[in-house]
Order: structure tokens, then sequence, then C-alpha cells
DNA sequence: TAGCCTGCCTAACGAACGTTCGGTAGGGTC
DNA sequence: GACCCTACCGAACGTTCGTTAGGCAGGCTA
């Protein structure tokens, strides 16, 4: 029990922080949404920002290892194949939990310096793997010459507004709206249109 | 001296707001800015909401009118050119005053609801813009099929992240940005690659 | 039955919050 | 010299913040 109750507050704080921002967001409301005292929280958790910790850190993992399961099983693929399955796993972390996806993309500034840096130290080694990827293929022709740092943080933020505007009772699957994703972002670094 | 500290208050209320979010900033932090006391600020300022207002009301005008003078410019011409002008004014206007750009972007959640409800009305009507643009480049073969909704929505969440990095003094200067972003959005667009 | 551990409570802490108030220094106007 | 206005001050308001402390009910162990 005592796993699940932390479990169900980072999950209330998940929801409450991305729409009311960490900040915004007080531990008595925090509390409420589990139906206890405020001060009660302080027997499952350090401090709020430990919450917030613990959400950026397990939503940085999932990211992590989806993005490591996509390079796995598209490993010796080309490489416009390997960028879809990249963009296929992000988008479906996204969606998959948008709460907690969008308190990581949104609310990590307000980390303390240690863990931001921690944190900010494991986004660019995520973002470089999508440099990696772009500069691979413009140096082979697949794609399009562009600026890997520049045409990454076109990637990775288009996907990442998805957090802001996504909800799961919303018209579109997430599978209609990853198959849409991918078309686009191929097709941004595809050669030859226009 | 009047209109001037006020500005000078929306100013150092821009880069707070954009750094530390609404609600991390305090009134006394803005105070700070200016070199006044926090409670100085209340004359010249209603509330700390009506600076955020203020800010964002601003930067939505800016929105909006660059995209006005982009439409003008380019009126009549090919659909692709509309965007691209659409796209410059876009990343223009984000460069030219970031801290200004990324509370609008970011902040306005922390709106009140009456403020939230005007400016979100408007942000809806500027991303219709897009939509309409992207529909009628998708009927006449000139983009490739996509839902305008979901193109819109990328487009200009790719390019909102621009408020995120961007840092006048970093290495990339607006022009650079914005070419090479205006090739990676016209390209998402069109037809022909892959 | 005694004792302990878990999970929550109420009460309270000092600090910070947004905001209001009365006052005052200094310059411009009659 | 009397007056007023602008721009700011220090003090204080009531509220909320994150957090700590001590206690109590109820189930588990001995």
């Amino acid at each position: 029990m005592v796993e699940t109750r932390r479990r169900q507050i980072e999950d209330v704080a998940s929801s409450l922080f991305s729409e009311q921002g960490y900040a915004g967001t007080s531990v008595r409301d925090i509390a409420r949404g589990v139906a206890i005292q405020g001060a009660s929280l302080y027997a499952h958790v350090a401090s709020k920002e430990d919450v917030l910790w613990a959400i950026v850190r397990r939503a940085a993992g999932r990211f992590e290892s989806a993005a490591d399961e996509a390079e796995r099983e598209t490993s010796g693929r080309p490489v416009g194949e390997r960028l879809e399955a990249l963009v296929r796993a992000h988008v479906g972390v996204l969606t998959d939990d948008v709460g907690q996806a969008s308190v990581f993309v949104r609310e990590w500034r307000s980390l303390s310096p240690e863990h931001r840096a921690r944190i900010g130290a494991r986004r660019d080694a995520y973002e470089n793997r999508w440099r990696r990827l772009i500069a691979e293929g413009s140096q082979t022709g697949v794609f399009v010459p562009a600026d890997p740092a520049l045409a990454a943080a076109y990637l990775l933020t288009a996907l990442n507004g998805i957090a802001t505007w996504y909800r799961p009772a919303g018209p579109l699957s997430p599978r209609a709206i990853s198959a849409e994703f991918v078309n686009l972002s191929r097709r941004a670094l595809a050669p030859g249109g226009d």
C-alpha cells in the first residue's frame, strides 16, 4: 500500500503540475487529490520538489528506453526508417501519459539546480541521438543538408507540442497523430520537395 | 516618465516570467528589477495579473500584425510563398523579443479565466490562418494531403520552440534560424520527398 | 494481552505571498 | 509662500506557502 500511495501521489501531482505548473500547485492541492491532509503527504514524500523530481526522472527514463528499443529494432536499417522509429517512439511516450510527459517537457525548469543539471545532461544526450541520426542522413544524402542541431530542435519541439493539446478523450487517436507526425517529420528532412 | 516606468515594469516582468514562470515570480521580484519597493509597483499597475495580461496582449498583437503584413505582401502569390512569409513573420516576432514571446507561448494559462478566454479566441483565430493556408495548399495539390489542424499544430509548435532555446547572444542569428526553419516547414508540406 | 508499526490526523511554525494604507520628499504651478 | 501632484517609501494586512511535531486509531506480531 505504501508504494501504491506514493504512485498515486505522483499521478495526481503529474496532472496538477501539467495543468497549473509546479509553482502554481500547492502541496495541499496534491493532498486533496488523494483525499488526505497536506501534512500527511510527508509520510510518503520528502518534499514537494522530491515529487517533481520523481515524475521527471521517470518520464526521462520512458523516453530513453523507448528510444533504445526503437534504435535496437531498426539497427542496420536505412536512416529514414530509423528516424521514423524514433519519431514513433517519442510520440508514443507522449500520448501514453500526457500528464507525465508534459511535466517533463515544461516543468523541469522548476527543479533544484542539482536536479536540473542532471536532467539537462540526459536531455542533451537524448537530443544528441536525434542530431547524430540527422547528421548521418545529411551526410549520406538521404536527408536534405541541414544543421543537425536546428533540425533536431525543430522536430523535437514539434513533437513535444503534442503534450500541450493532446487529450486521450479527444477526437484524435494516438495512432492517427503518430502517423501524421511521422509523415511531416520525414518529409521535413527529405530532399526533393520544392 | 509614467508610461516609461510602466513599460520598464513590463519588460522586467517579461524576462522574469519567461525564466521562472508567472507563479514562480513574485511582485517583489519584479519591483527589484526596476529598483523600487514591491508596494510601489501598485502606483503603476493594478495587479500582478494585469502585468501578465498587458504582456500577453501586446505579444498577441505583434504576432497578428506580423501575419497581417505577411499576408498582405504575398496576397495573390502561390500558396508556398504565402506559407513561407507566414513562417518568416512568426519566427521574426519570436526572435525579436524572446522574453515577451515565450511568456505569450507558455504563460497564458496563468491568466484569469476571462482573459484566458479572450486570448484563447485570438490564438484560435491565428491558428486558423495557418489551417486555411494548409488546407488550400492540400486541396490544390501544392502541398501534400494533410490534416490541416494537425499540420498547423506541428508547424506552430515547432516554431514556438524557438522561444525556449533562442538567446540573442547565442551563436545563431535570427536570419539563419529563420532560413532553416522556413526550409524545414516548406518541405514538411511539400509533396515529392520519399 | 502487550507492544509496535503504519497511515493518517490536528496544530502550529516561520516565511513569503499579493495587496492596501498613510505618509513624505521634491518639483511645478499659482 | 501656499498648494498640489507624482513617485516612492515603510509598515502592515490577511492569506497561503512548504514543512515539522506530536498524537491517535487500528491492524500485525509476539
